[in-house]
DNA sequence: CGAATCGTAATAATTGAAGTTACATGAAAA
DNA sequence: TTTTCATGTAACTTCAATTATTACGATTCG
């Protein structure tokens, strides 16, 4: 299966949209993403749907933040775009009949359950403004280093 | 991309050889599983090749299990299977330039890893015959249910 | 008006698992 | 020894899900 990459898009997107005042258009977007603007509409209307962008048509039109970075976590993310899924292994059928593979699909039903509990309980505690911290570290530091050489 | 269910496959096929002396075909598992004789003999070929199970051709042929199923973990077989990958979300690139894809993939990184190491903590600790207890645990119960009806 | 921009439907490309076909190899049975 | 049954494996097809692309309509600002 391909692996699910939009909440790594939409961070990526939101964060460069929280570096720059002014609508970003799904070009320039799409352009600093390496994917196409349509895919960006596509993505980031979902976060729209939510109130957590806004959209604007026409000149000096696009994309800008709608929400405090401080109250947005991982988790809205995650389920404004739709809960996907968040293994690639499971069982091979949800609703056997064959006791055997009831047993087999119960026990690893609890061990995702928990591992995901936990991935969801993480992104809860990670905000827009954790990131944009994050980035501003890393922006630092790497400032630093280019001083030194 | 479909789901990677070859845990799920391999522990159906493990408790129904745990359920019964003599060897398997593949012929007989890949009913029982709904599925191909071939897909069989390429999955549980991992297994044969870790010692897990063994396989014998011609006539009484088939597949037996190799081990004490108290020493085989989820965790092994999840590694003889190639230890695929465990979640269907990940970053859009493992090696961006963008130092602000660097910060999200970083934040991200450390969540998924957590998540997958209490998963595979929790996979260390079940063992073949914890899920074949499991099982007769389903079982006498289902037998209690049908003499009550 | 007209150019820029989003909105969205329809379709194709891509990716990785699962399924299928075909045939070689080896072992037990007749 | 020949036949039959089973695994071993390569090659190819199918399937499912994400991502990309094309095309065109709708809106808004200059």
């Amino acid at each position: 299966m391909k692996r699910d990459s939009r909440l790594s898009s939409v961070l990526h997107a939101l964060l460069h949209m929280a570096e720059q005042d002014g609508p970003l258009t799904s070009e320039a977007l799409a352009q600093c993403m390496h994917t196409n603007p349509v895919v960006v509409r596509r993505t980031m209307g979902l976060l729209r749907d939510v109130g957590i962008v806004h959209s604007a048509k026409g000149h000096t039109g696009g994309w800008t933040i709608a929400a405090d970075l401080k109250t947005v976590t991982l988790r809205q993310l995650h389920e404004a775009l739709g809960e996907p899924a968040v293994f690639a292994i499971g069982n091979r059928n949800e609703t056997p009949e064959c006791l055997v593979e009831q047993s087999v699909n119960s026990v690893l039903d609890d061990a995702f359950s928990e591992a995901e509990a936990l991935l969801l309980r993480r992104f809860e505690n990670v905000t827009l403004a954790d990131l944009a911290a994050e980035f501003a570290r890393r922006h630092a530091q790497w400032r630093t280093e280019r001083t030194l050489s």
